[in-house]
DNA sequence: AACCGACTCAACCGCCTGCCT
DNA sequence: TAGGCAGGCGGTTGAGTCGGT
């Protein structure tokens, strides 16, 4: 036997609201309130609506305050940083948007945004996406941190999508990598370059006052993000390159790169992911060492569009 | 002008969660 | 602790609209 229907199927209208029903909800909940119980509330308001349905359209239409359409560069950069980060939680994305409800922002991404992610960017971004991202593969204790880059890299070749997330609770200190290995020789600036391979993101680091020239590979399978990295002197040690991680459910950890000073070149970079080809970053930065912790500092960056039989 | 497929988005459905008794 | 219930949520639907032929 299935759950008992929250109100009599028979006898409640079902349909698109009529300016009548908007004005008397929007009326009695602007003077009484909802009264925390919507299923009660179209008996006191005297309408033949389902109490969910009155509450839905409160919250997704008329309640003050709500946006509608028109999203902008930001908001559309808000919602693919998070769809990556979290999968299909409109409520929680759309509590980072003000003004937005989750179903527009779902309407939205399902409608617009995806397709104009997935013409750009290309197939084989969307089937990372989804191989990623299946909404139950991820915890939805699950939270996210400040000066975070999820690197994506595809089984392609194509790009890895760097992407930094805004959140109001972000924890401020995660600002660095660290490593399991203490490296004492490092006091210059030095270049980085991000770049992929198959199966795995790799990045340069030449340190101008090191006797060595290290280079990181990073493998950021699906379950695990563990890294190596090894070095031009022939050293191989761990890498831990994050302070942070998601759980998957059944799977382990998944982590993710962290690295400072990325917040201000964020609109930049995403705007060449959404309205550009670009087929490789490079970051330019410094980087420091701090309590044995290795820290980037991005300054800039530099994209290299697709090659015309790449598009 | 008529048709038709694609697209949009408001609304519904049903499952899950958490609160209350 | 268990059961009932309402709220919350994400997936899906379908009517209306748009644009191409």
């Amino acid at each position: 036997m299935g759950r008992a229907p929250c109100c009599d199927k028979t006898v409640v209208k079902k349909g698109p609201w009529s300016p009548e029903e908007d004005a008397m909800l929007k009326f009695y909940i602007e003077k009484h309130g909802t009264g925390n119980n919507w299923i009660q509330l179209p008996h006191k308001i005297g309408i033949k609506r389902c109490g969910k349905s009155c509450r839905l359209r409160w919250l997704n239409y008329l309640r003050p305050n709500l946006k509608h359409g028109g999203f902008t560069n930001e908001e559309d950069y808000i919602i693919c940083s998070l769809y990556i980060t979290i999968g299909s939680r409109w409520s929680i994305i759309a509590s980072q948007l003000p003004g937005r409800t989750d179903n527009d922002i779902k309407n939205y991404w399902n409608t617009r945004l995806k397709k104009k992610l997935i013409s750009k960017q290309g197939k084989a971004i969307h089937q990372q996406l989804s191989l990623r991202l299946e909404p139950e593969t991820i915890s939805k204790r699950s939270s996210f941190g400040q000066n975070q880059i999820l690197m994506i890299h595809d089984e392609n070749s194509k790009p890895p999508l760097n992407q930094t997330l805004h959140n109001q609770k972000a924890d401020p200190s995660i600002t660095s990598f660290a490593m399991e290995e203490k490296r004492m020789d490092v006091k210059d600036p030095v270049l980085e370059l991000f770049s992929w391979e198959q199966n795995r993101v790799w990045f340069d680091i030449d340190h101008n006052a090191a006797s060595s020239s290290y280079h990181h590979h990073a493998s950021p399978h699906l379950n695990s993000m563990t890294t190596t990295t090894s070095s031009s002197i022939g050293t191989n040690s761990s890498l831990q390159m994050s302070h942070y991680t998601i759980n998957n459910n059944d799977q382990g950890d998944q982590e993710m790169f962290f690295m400072a000073g990325f917040d201000n070149l964020q609109n930049e970079l995403f705007d060449e992911i959404i309205n550009n080809n670009t087929a490789e970053f490079e970051f330019r930065g410094t980087e420091t060492l701090d309590n044995n912790c290795l820290g980037h500092e991005i300054n800039s960056f530099v994209d290299y569009p697709l090659k015309d039989n790449e598009r």
